[in-house]
DNA sequence: CGCGGGGTTGAGCGCCATCAATTGGAGTGG
DNA sequence: CCACTCCAATTGATGGCGCTCAACCCCGCG
């Protein structure tokens, strides 16, 4: 998952149930905080996140951070590069994932349809990430938080009453590190949101989007 | 192109041209200054950058820009999400383009070599655009100027002597749009360059490298 | 020689990082 | 059920990096 607030409406159906059968590979069940593969580990796999949440993350030798996605329900995680990955991947509470081999992704392996549906998700990966720069490289602190919250009630949310509510599996830190902010930023944007009745929290990692329009305004211009 | 100053070196060699034969379309030819395509136009071809430098770029209503990519000589621009552009595509210079039909991506076309490439093109531009998230979001501004040079200088530049000269086909504030900073800083960070000695200007748009280990070890810690 | 646009340099400030202290909430054991 | 621990989250104070606004320079061109 990419923060693309963008121009034309996508008719992409990401999250689509990708064929269990055509896998021919039992599920994976992993627990929070355990690493499904590590940078530079030789790619034998990808996977699809069936339910629960992973990040992708790499690191810098000082220790700075840098989350490139989140993987929800329906997202393809773990493409190949010279057959290594380029990023670790945690799972930030219980997931449960289905895996493809590799050769399903290069040659379907005599499933067609299996093979089209992987290559489109890697165009449709680069395309979110192109979306995803824009915020990286242009937007403020306001704007970043916010069209990470809509996307995200967007992506995740659940309707309760006449608002949307939506779980944070990630901390604060994993927050900043997937913007290119600090917790602290973070934090006092989150705050303020909550403090103008954009947002209501219930406990740090459930937010309760209040007036969906006006965070969603602030997303894609930071007034308001 | 991008700015990936990676752990792992890559064996990737993604340069090499693709057979033409294989295309069965004529190369393209633009003048600088000239739309390959829009953001939104309906994708019909993807392109292999023969010789010249492209950019692609994303807008956003207020005038905000960033730059995706360069493609250099051996880059593939033009891939599809849901059948459309989600960047403009603007010749820097004089540029020469071998198009590919869609259909040789998604399927081979009965060339399955042909596929393989482009498939694997596709691959290697999620992971260089992973690495290239850490830069947007993590990297001070001298040291992203400097691993764009660096990188620029390895990609593209030519032995002069005992030094490594390159040309910028673009200008500073495609630079900044790139790097995520503004023209003023881009332009003091490579005066300061200058002062100190790590590089030599031919004009403006020539860079001359005199000290390419300082330089990278800039581009990693922003020390030295 | 005048014009124009990109590039450079300067001054000042604002956003966000940094450093630091406090609060809060989940988990544990008594 | 409460006391205690520990770490995440919040809040505050301060400073610096890079943005903004503005002037000037450089150079190609008519």
């Amino acid at each position: 998952m990419y923060v693309t607030i963008s121009n034309h409406k996508s008719d992409y159906t990401c999250p689509k149930k990708l064929s269990k059968r055509a896998s021919h590979l039992p599920e994976t069940r992993l627990k929070a905080g355990s690493h499904l593969f590590h940078e530079g580990d030789r790619v034998e796999r990808i996977y699809q996140v069936v339910s629960g949440v992973v990040s992708l993350t790499r690191l810098l030798e000082d220790g700075r951070r840098q989350i490139i996605s989140f993987g929800f329900p329906g997202d393809i995680v773990g493409f190949p590069c010279d057959g290594r990955h380029h990023t670790d991947c945690v799972a930030l509470n219980t997931v449960q994932l289905q895996p493809f081999r590799l050769s399903q992704l290069k040659s379907g392996d005599g499933d067609a349809a299996l093979h089209v549906d992987l290559l489109q998700a890697a165009l449709h990966e680069i395309a979110a990430m192109q979306d995803h720069f824009m915020m990286l490289g242009r937007k403020s602190a306001t704007e970043k938080v916010a069209a990470f919250l809509t996307v995200l009630a967007n992506r995740a949310g659940t309707v309760v009453g006449q608002y949307v509510q939506v779980e944070l599996p990630m901390s604060r830190a994993d927050i900043a590190d997937f913007l290119g902010l600090t917790t602290e930023t973070v934090s006092r944007t989150i705050s303020q949101f909550r403090k103008s009745r954009l947002i209501a929290l219930d406990g740090a990692h459930t937010v309760i989007v209040l007036r969906p329009e006006a965070l969603g305004s602030l997303a894609e211009d930071g007034f308001t």
